[in-house]
DNA sequence: CCTTTTCGTTGACTTAAATCAATGTCTGTT
DNA sequence: AACAGACATTGATTTAAGTCAACGAAAAGG
């Protein structure tokens, strides 16, 4: 179908991120090489499983749109939430040294990524340094926020952590978003409570505090929140204001 | 009080942890390049800065032998502790990206680490393509880590955070150490009460709790412990016995 | 459209950890 | 060796968050 002056489609050239993802490390005139390093648009309904943990991990998944949690299941049924991604997040960074899925990781809502093996990225990493480059910057990032959470999570009162969890989770989707104010929930609040170390009840009295004194505003659904005070809301979240 | 006294020799080959540093990475004929990359055998008193943050971040640290935590000053005096690390670990990987230090880095015991600048590295990652790789290794491991932190902090109850910090203290030292069953804690109390987002009075409560079971053996040393019931205490980190 | 189920909120009560306060014990200094 | 200052432990009390239970609201499904 392909003959050499035929354009190779490449799905990375027409997509969003491409700015932010594999494509902007590697030279121009090799971009096509690309689509041999990623398979793209892969899409998973709400609630469907990435990967199952436990499993052999072999790529790393970029999240295209959507929103994906990473857990890991307890014997006793509960789940211990341990991360949530969202458009542009790199979700399985952890594995890649063990080979091994060390949580599983599902899909909050309808979403799409594209996937890279380990495999791949290291044979292509010879051909293009750079993209180690982008590795070691992502990674660094990664670690950089998880440090952040780390902060966040322990140490902190129930309302400085969830005001601390929003504004992150809205200066991540600030970047695509046009209201800057607003936020979007894909998670169920017992996720947030789980992943926060915290009570689904204690979470919800929080939530309606915060709603309480006009710092956030609830909408219509749970899911749907503005920042309305985010003064207030700052100063929640350091713990100046109880 | 703070800065590095003078290095001593420039020599990786006599170095215990060479065959899981740099060197490893780097082929046998070229490895006299190392003494290039590294500066080697900087000695860090006890209560040493490392370094300080916000300032500009150049180079990762090796930790050769001895210990430091990272931790960032609140402005009202208290201290966040961020992290601990000891033999092997390499401290400053998450400030790659931004190139500023996130947070301030102090020896707890005299302490002696190697450097490298985060500018040779990336020179000389295109003439050794596998120092890359074992970059992506470290870092994949470190968030690895990372998360299991973050498990072990929210969520869980008082004993059960102390237990699994033990446990996991107890692993890291065993590489080196001849008795596995004994712990050498550099840090003070306060720094793990604030590590573990506990009161140092409850962390005390704990240590006096979990002795008093029989888990772990206090020695005349608040720094010195051993595990005397390797069970119970992995019972006590998981939360099945309180 | 109405029913069923899941999810989120609110209230009453309990509990684990924080705080306040006092005492005990190391560590480093002269 | 004796002292000072920092560090660690213990006790009494308070408080923030957890648990148990009921209710309301939104999705899902026929």
């Amino acid at each position: 179908m392909s003959g050499p002056n035929t354009p190779i489609r490449n799905d990375c050239d027409e997509c969003a991120l491409a700015s932010r993802c594999f494509p902007a490390f590697i030279s121009v005139e090799k971009r096509f090489r690309v689509t041999q390093i990623i398979t793209t648009n892969l899409t998973y309904d709400k609630t469907a499983l990435l990967y199952r943990q436990g499993e052999k991990a072999k790529h790393i998944y970029i999240i295209k749109f959507g929103s994906f949690k990473t857990y890991i299941s307890n014997p006793n049924g509960t789940e211990y939430i341990n991360g949530f991604y969202m458009t542009g997040d790199i979700i399985n960074m952890e594995s890649v040294d063990q080979g091994i899925h060390l949580n599983s990781a599902s899909a909050l809502e309808n979403s799409m990524v594209c996937k890279v093996s380990f495999l791949r990225l290291t044979i292509l990493k010879d051909e293009f340094p750079t993209l180690a480059n982008m590795a070691i910057k992502v990674y660094s990032q990664a670690l950089a926020l998880s440090q952040d959470l780390l902060k966040c999570i322990s140490k902190q009162s129930a309302t400085s952590r969830l005001a601390t969890f929003l504004l992150i989770i809205n200066r991540r989707q600030n970047i695509q978003n046009q209201d800057p104010d607003k936020i979007y929930l894909s998670m169920s609040r017992q996720d947030i409570a789980n992943y926060l170390g915290l009570a689904i009840e204690t979470l919800s009295r929080v939530f309606t505090r915060l709603n309480e004194s006009g710092c956030i505003i609830k909408h219509n659904r749970h899911s749907d929140l503005s920042i309305h005070d985010r003064d207030l809301l700052q100063r929640y979240a350091s713990g100046v204001e109880n």
